[in-house]
DNA sequence: TATTGTTATACTCTATAACTATA
DNA sequence: TATAGTTATAGAGTATAACAATA
């Protein structure tokens, strides 16, 4: 990372998203019984559409065992439901069943207040920062 | 966040951190028993100095009883040291040993192997973004 | 009585290994 | 034989509650 020029820029940055993903866990909407874990399975098929299990676990960046833990969860609460692959008998077309969908608008407010309270600290140029900074985490990431 | 213009920006920036972070933990220095909590400690008290529990906890985002687990691995592997509050009894404060500030020193440039890696495939605009968004995320914390 | 830290305990998240079904 | 997914199991990581020591 030479444009960092602090040679404790990718150590911070590590640390930051730790922190940031702890805290990120220990907010939970009481009154709906959904983990960041689920918040973020459920997002991701709402972006971008029905996945395998397969698919799904590794854009969650887990293996496949935890990301079929998650999927129980979500079938359990009525949000997600298994479908068969087209083509592959072996694979498992995981999608949101019209009820996630509308449950999903429905917190949207909600979930939004996390970054709404933590924004209000934040400059116009910082709020920018990191608007910007968002497509090159997801970079990172992939 | 208005700024965003993007009604699914929170929701986004959440998985982002939550799947930045699985993917972080799931590195280790196979050679250096290190877990990324750990990491994430150590270079804390590298970069602030000496912490009470309570301090550290709360940087690191966690209870006291996790931060305590982790300051024990730490012990445990000659990295870390507990030494009495100078004004009150009730306190412990939390430094590197010498042998952790070598230590840290040689993973440094390992360590960084992690973004030097991903930093390849971004465009030097896309690093700059990146370098001044940690300072966003640390106050998004905070 | 309040605060700091640790211990005891339980729950969540995650992975590896073994298994089943399909290709 | 190889791949997709699940089940079984074990190991981190974390929190709450209870406890000990000090303020």
């Amino acid at each position: 990372m030479s444009p960092a020029a602090d040679p404790q820029f990718a150590s911070t940055l590590r640390s930051a998203i730790l922190r940031l993903s702890r805290q990120i866990r220990a907010q939970r909407l009481v009154d709906v019984e959904l983990t960041a874990n689920q918040m973020s399975a459920l997002g991701a098929l709402a972006r971008h559409g029905p996945m395998t299990v397969t698919e799904l676990a590794a854009y969650e960046q887990v293996k496949p065992p935890s990301i079929t833990r998650t999927i129980n969860c979500m079938v359990e609460s009525g949000l997600v439901e298994r479908s068969p692959h087209p083509t592959d008998g072996r694979q498992v077309m995981v999608g949101l069943t019209p009820h996630a969908e509308k449950t999903i608008v429905a917190l949207r407010a909600r979930r939004d207040a996390w970054l709404e309270e933590k924004a209000d600290h934040l400059s116009a140029t910082e709020r920018d920062v990191l608007r910007r900074a968002l497509p090159v985490l997801e970079k990172l990431i992939g």
